[in-house]
DNA sequence: GGGTATTGGTTGAGAATGTAACTATCAACG
DNA sequence: CGTTGATAGTTACATTCTCAACCAATACCC
């Protein structure tokens, strides 16, 4: 069989089995699609980010990261101000009641992640761990 | 940080990034789809089979493999014939031309991969393939 | 048989994505 | 300054995906 060894195909599939019950939970349960829960996730964690920044971070491309901060600005979660010096560049970060909503959303993710990965033990969160690390330096992302 | 160590952002980030230069390959220089391409690859490796058996090898819902399948059929790649003993059944198997093309395309899509795994050592590569597995004996794919 | 439910597969409407073009602002160089 | 070129971000259009409804053929069951 070819696909079954072939990396890019093993990998997407089981990326897509893996995000099935997450995915789930931002997409029906809070309305979301998954550029606006990774910009939500990474404002989150930064205070404040511009549109460029956010694209690096996602990482996505600009038109999925513009169309992100625009749906979160229409559901009040988030403000942006354009920059003093630059005014092409506004910076985003999230209202208070975005952080509540991340606060809200983020430990049904961890805790259906977790419930996914009971099964395994230790030596096998390790095994997976380090494949996965082969991969991150090969491409830099660690 | 929260997304840097949670499993579904890297595993996506990771298979986005891996799918990228083979992507490339089968989309813009053969106009072909993902499930385009995984029906052709999953149709080279079985000589006939019906749209449910390619769903779940695919994988795939139904509607892209119907559509996959369509497109595939009106480029000549394949040819379907109805199932004697049950008329809602079709049985679709490659023409020539349909694995002709496969010939041509799954080297290239190999050569793009061994490209890109190239500066990982043997050891690396067995971690991987370990760490993969891991998932793959969760899900009951392997 | 004749109604009802299931199954294989296709189609259509609306959301999400990719790609390119566009606007507005800033930088650089004459 | 003023023209030219880059950069931040948005918009428009075509493609693709999702999800539900749908058709046709078969199975079930009285």
């Amino acid at each position: 069989m070819f696909l079954k060894g072939y990396l890019p195909y093993r990998l997407n599939l089981l990326a897509e089995l893996t995000s099935e019950n997450t995915q789930a939970i931002y997409r029906r349960r809070h309305a979301l699609t998954r550029p606006e829960w990774r910009v939500l996730v990474n404002l989150a964690e930064a205070e404040s980010l511009t549109a460029s920044e956010l694209c690096e971070r996602v990482p996505a491309h600009k038109t999925k990261v513009s169309r992100a901060l625009a749906s979160l600005e229409a559901k009040g979660w988030l403000t942006r101000r354009t920059d003093a010096a630059d005014r092409r560049v506004a910076h985003a970060s999230l209202t208070l009641k975005g952080k509540r909503a991340f606060n809200r959303i983020r430990p049904e993710m961890e805790q259906a992640t977790e419930a996914l990965l009971a099964p395994l033990t230790p030596e096998d969160r390790q095994k997976l761990d380090e494949g996965l690390k082969v991969l991150e330096r090969l491409f830099g992302q660690a």
